[in-house]
DNA sequence: GTCTATACGGCGATAGAC
DNA sequence: GTCTATCGCCGTATAGAC
């Protein structure tokens, strides 16, 4: 029993390390009981298939990263306030996970059919109280009226994207990596402040 | 003559569709050959390999795509409506083609050592012209000073990422397709506000 | 140029012995 | 629980008929 858990850990976190680093389609079994130190048959025996494997690695993840950005956004901060937690407390976890966005994207592409099916992806998106509280911001004219949707579509590209585009602004900037990690640090300031000045009542 | 040109469009057209629907790994050869009509050996022949033949059709998409973003950003427009043009064209392009934005980040996941290599890639951020010109209106106090590479970084962010995130957006706002589509369409309004208004000098 | 046929090693998955 | 052995599919390659 001691032995089992043993095992199925240890196929888990070579998965974990292996589906980030190269993707989920270009890790073979074979490459994760290598890398576990465990035969290939013991794969299907603790997990049904690698798809399933995926699966339990991908929920753990998106929970393990998601409850606290869902506090946030379910809490009852002010409005701006609320917006610069969210966005520096997103930044900082997908600096420690790098590989984060790119996996989840390439997760959304893999099947487009099922996503809501996914609990595990709705952690991702889960707005109600924050689309009350900016419609209602809005009507006390402490904001401008503004689409909460696209309000948080924008919150998300902004904090998001840049991870998926990071080889690119690397190579093009000619920076490091340690250079790239002050650019994202820079933007835990500068995307707040976009948001909240876009929100910003007009004359 | 007339003939070969005919089956290798074919391999090249099927493949582009099976690439950008599933994925380039999760598309067989054969599913390839299937799809275009043709024989397996056919394949190896036009194209010595899969890799070959993605290689291909990224070069061509790249460059059917990016010659007039480029076209824009280097033109001598005035800044406001340099931006303006280009969230327009840009965000009509990926209506048309949206399963381009999660393909390219699959090859950004896929390939992260030599992106600098990837010729097609490089047209996808091709700004100098465009870092002067921000430069120089900022010396000038037209707008506000700002750092080229983030605003670079938060315009493609704002164009590009809502794509990638398409499914989710329609699962969780509950719309359909043709509703996504107008909801994109509103961005071609709102993102160039939203950059614009970020330049604009302060008190 | 186009096709059939066939072969290679690697893949995900599994049956069955221990 | 753990292992060996094997299955059918994959990408790739080639030999040879038309």
């Amino acid at each position: 029993m001691a032995k089992s858990r043993n095992t199925e850990q240890k196929i888990f976190d070579a998965a974990t390390e292996l589906f980030l680093e190269k993707g989920v389609d270009r890790t073979s079994v074979r490459e994760i009981a290598s890398r576990a130190g465990i035969n290939l048959a013991l794969m299907n025996y603790y997990f049904r298939s690698k798809e399933n494997l995926f699966d339990a690695i991908f929920t753990a993840l998106m929970k393990k990263n998601s409850e606290e950005l869902i506090r946030i956004l379910n809490s009852d901060l002010e409005l701006n306030e609320k917006i610069r937690q969210y966005v520096h407390v997103y930044i900082d976890m997908l600096s420690e996970n790098p590989l984060l966005v790119s996996f989840v994207m390439s997760i959304l592409h893999r099947s487009r059919e099922r996503i809501t099916e996914m609990k595990a992806i709705n952690s991702l998106y889960a707005t109600d109280q924050f689309t009350r509280q900016i419609i209602e911001e809005g009507k006390k004219g402490n904001i401008r009226r503004t689409d909460p949707t696209h309000f948080f579509v924008d919150m998300l590209s902004l904090i998001a994207f840049p991870f998926a585009i990071k080889m690119l602004v690397m190579d093009k900037n000619n920076i490091t990596e340690k250079e790239f990690q002050g650019f994202i640090l820079e933007r835990k300031e500068r995307v707040p402040e976009i948001l909240i000045d876009n929100l910003r009542p007009r004359r």
